[in-house]
RNA sequence: GCUCCCGUAGUGUAGCGGCCAAUCAUCUAAGCCUCUCGAGCUUGGGACUCGGGUUCAAAUCCCGACGGGAGCACCA
């Protein structure tokens, strides 16, 4: 190959994934979703390493709901199935295959009995507490020694319901004294009897992640795992059992944490406030979830780009909110046409100004093929109230419009030409339109836009100039309803 | 505490034995441009955690220290 031709590709690596060992023909991954409210921000990382590596090696990926009975405060709701689905849809995530875990118990049973017979699970009738301090302790129970016929005895009752909630457990006989205390016969499967939003209460005893991943990745045929390194623990589970067993999984791949500074998240916690009317919904920003995103104008290819941007990193990362969205603005910043917006507005009336004035200028400064706008104003304007503090009594441009001495009430007329000036931003008293703006922290900025904003199309978003991006999502007799972009 | 992982500019990221007086993005400073405190253009700023070792040669390999993170749930 010519040497030029090398430099060039060199030049044009953007952010490519690493190569992952293994990969080639067959290559197979999957997304696993935990049912329990709408995706978020926080878990697009997983969903578009998998989704690219997928389309990297032109292998699959396939949507597995991992809606196992889950806890207390982490359960699967109907509603969240609809809202992964779509949330993936809006990412641009294509998947081959959609599979729910609660649809395959049976499966996880008779892995659950081939693994009992293999003498390397019992069943434990420990109650949480002794289990966890004989871990720290190292210490074997009772039903540990266990015979593999007893075992297969108690699973069976466990399967047929003979055991109450908590009351029996199936664990992996890996090695109370492992080094590793987390690692210490850890439990794959246990009982609950709270009904699940699919399949109700048709089964009590269900698999626990790492046993159910220990199945289903071999079932499904998984070349590679790609996961959170939160998940290793996990990975050893996995590999495990399939030692065990004498059969050869998946390569596990891992990415760091990443933690966005700026965003706080907490699903339940969403949850809980949709649920109570104290988030709007799941659009709401607060939530952080990608419909949230999508109401406010997120461009999904920022999302991916950004993502990718971490790569697949080890290190545990903190980076501002602020990167995705300037990933996104330069995505919206070409195509975003520019309106006056005024917030918390105030009037004031230009002196010596007579009959109505034909204001006009570029829907894009830089690019004036896409047309002109047109204001027409008589000498009443509103301005913002946050700008009339900062320039009463001095000499600004009404931008494209006027200059003026600005003054609360009355202004002074100054000439019409082009000066450099302080440039605010205006709309006529008369003719302009209401508007609301939900911002990212769930607050409510009102203001008046020009009138032009009115016939805007809904979901495409503009630039309020010298206010930020924001994308309109209803109208009403109020007026206009948008979504702060971002700046 | 135990186990594991990570440590390149402010924040991320590339590089993974010589081509590195270290890439790119973001950030930041100045200038140009622009009827937005936007965008664009130009120029500049800023980093291999520390200490040993291996080697002709180390950001890259080994050891140790220090720092950060995660796991230690009958959640995922």
């Amino acid at each position: 190959m010519a040497p030029n031709l090398l430099v060039k590709e060199k030049k044009e690596r953007v952010s490519r994934l690493r190569e992952l060992e293994g990969a080639g023909a067959g290559f197979t991954v999957r997304l696993a979703p935990y049912p329990s409210g709408a995706p978020h921000i926080g878990n697009t990382r997983m969903y578009i390493l998998n989704d690219e590596y997928a389309r990297k090696y032109n292998g699959r990926l396939l949507l597995v709901i991992d809606d196992t009975i889950g806890s207390e405060d982490k359960f699967p709701d109907l509603e969240s199935y609809a809202l992964i689905e779509e949330g993936l849809r809006w990412l641009g995530v294509k998947w081959d295959g959609i599979y729910y875990k609660s649809e395959r118990l049976e499966i996880f049973y008779s892995w659950a009995e081939r693994v009992v017979q293999k003498g390397i699970a019992y069943v434990c009738m420990c109650d949480a507490e002794t289990l966890r301090s004989y871990r720290e302790q190292g210490k074997e129970c009772v039903h540990r020694s266990h015979t593999v016929q007893q075992n297969l005895e108690f699973w069976t009752m466990m399967v047929e319901g003979k055991f109450g909630d908590g009351k029996a457990v199936l664990r992996a006989k890996t090695n109370m004294n492992h080094k590793n205390p987390a690692f210490r016969d850890r439990v794959l499967c246990r009982i609950s009897s709270r009904p699940h939003p699919r399949v109700g209460t048709k089964y009590r005893v269900w698999p626990m992640l790492e046993f159910s991943w220990a199945v289903d990745d071999i079932e499904l045929k998984m070349t590679h795992v790609i996961r959170g390194k939160e998940l290793v623990m996990e990975d050893m589970m996995e590999n495990f059992i399939w030692e065990s067993m004498g059969i050869s999984g998946p390569l596990f791949e891992h990415f760091g944490l990443l933690r966005l500074k700026g965003v706080k998240i907490s699903k339940s916690k969403s949850r809980a406030e949709v649920a109570s009317g104290a988030f709007s919904g799941w659009e709401d920003p607060r939530t952080w979830s990608l419909q949230s995103l999508a109401a406010r104008g997120f461009r999904p290819e920022a999302i991916r780009s950004f993502m990718l941007s971490l790569g697949m990193s080890l290190a545990d990362i903190e980076v501002p909110i602020d990167s995705v969205y300037s990933e996104n603005r330069r995505l919206l910043e070409p195509v975003a046409n520019r309106y006056f917006f005024v917030e918390e507005p105030v009037t004031t009336t230009v002196e010596g100004l007579e009959g109505e004035v034909v204001v006009e200028s570029y829907l894009h400064p830089d690019h004036p093929e896409k047309g002109r706008r047109i204001i027409r104003t008589g000498a009443a304007v509103c301005i913002s109230s946050g700008d009339m503090d900062s320039f009463e009594g001095e000499e600004v441009r009404l931008k494209d419009f006027c200059n003026v001495v600005l003054g609360r009430g009355r202004s002074a007329f100054k000439g019409r030409e082009n000066r450099e000036l302080q440039r605010i931003q205006w709309v006529p008293a008369s003719d302009n339109i209401r508007c609301r703006i939900i911002m990212p922290d769930g607050s409510v900025v009102k203001g008046l836009a020009e009138m032009n904003v009115a016939g805007v199309p809904l979901g495409v978003p503009v630039q309020f100039e010298r206010f930020g991006f924001v994308n309109p999502r209803s109208r009403d007799a109020e007026g206009l309803t948008l979504y702060y972009t971002h700046e």
